[in-house]
DNA sequence: GCATTAACCACAG
DNA sequence: CTGTGGTTAATGC
């Protein structure tokens, strides 16, 4: 991250064009003329591949992240193993509670599909918090919104059963990330098993279960809801 | 006791 | 990387 600040200090990159940038978030809209123009040559945008690093804990972080579009898996190097505590698609910020107040990155973060994201300099993002308050304002919204969920999914860790679990997962990829009733999971058996907890065994298992009864399409990572009622009573009554 | 749930292990594509 | 089967431990009638 430290390399892509020098990089744009020294103008190597061509700036986004932020003031006409069709992502731009609910906060960024906010922006007058002069801190767009801050923003811009304060700021690189880059293009990640599946698999992409977007930065990583324990490593020093500059930047605050705004992924334009794609989607990214976070996830914190435990005691034992590497947890996946959150996935997540743009537009939206990756790096605030990682580095407005922390020196080190407390959570690493990846692409697992084609993505684009904006590095802004952490002292121009601090400026427009501190200066801006309807800016400011936006931000502590999707905070907010992000501690909210954060809950419902510790919630549902411990209250439902696998099969609610991946009842739950399955409905979130397709009404929040995918917008479609079929999509390709992003996520191989294990890592699934381990976002929702559990074991690629189990993941497997339940989603033959699905398949079977006639629930799910099931076709290596392609999935296909077929009956997106049942799907959320077993979400329920898990 | 007996049934259910889910993790762990092992082995095979 | 997946799917399946057997085993086992915990929990709830």
């Amino acid at each position: 991250m430290f390399i892509f600040y020098t990089f744009v200090k020294k103008n190597m990159f061509n700036s986004p064009a932020c003031k006409n940038c069709q992502f731009k978030s609910a906060a960024a809209k906010f922006l007058n003329e002069d801190e767009l123009g801050n923003l811009e040559n304060n700021c690189a945008e880059i293009e990640l591949k599946k698999g992409d690093m977007i930065f990583k804990q324990g490593i020093l972080s500059s930047n605050i992240v705004y992924l334009k579009k794609g989607i990214v898996k976070f996830y914190i190097e435990g005691l034992y193993k590497e947890q996946i505590i959150k996935i997540a698609k743009g537009p939206i910020y990756l790096g605030i509670p990682t580095t407005f107040d922390e020196k080190y990155n407390r959570y690493s973060a990846t692409a697992i599909a084609k993505s684009n994201a904006c590095f802004i300099d952490i002292d121009t993002f601090k400026e427009f918090v501190q200066n801006n308050g309807n800016f400011a304002y936006e931000i502590i919204v999707e905070l907010c919104r992000n501690e909210i969920n954060l809950f419902h999914k510790y919630i549902n860790r411990t209250q439902k059963n696998i099969r609610g679990r991946v009842s739950d997962a399955l409905i979130f990829f397709s009404e929040i990330i995918y917008e479609s009733d079929s999509y390709k999971l992003p996520l191989t058996r294990n890592e699934f098993g381990n976002y929702i907890d559990t074991t690629r065994e189990s993941i497997s298992r339940i989603l033959t279960e699905f398949n079977k009864e006639g629930i799910i399409n099931l076709e290596g990572k392609k999935i296909e809801i077929l009956n997106k009622k049942q799907l959320k009573m077993i979400s329920k009554n898990g």
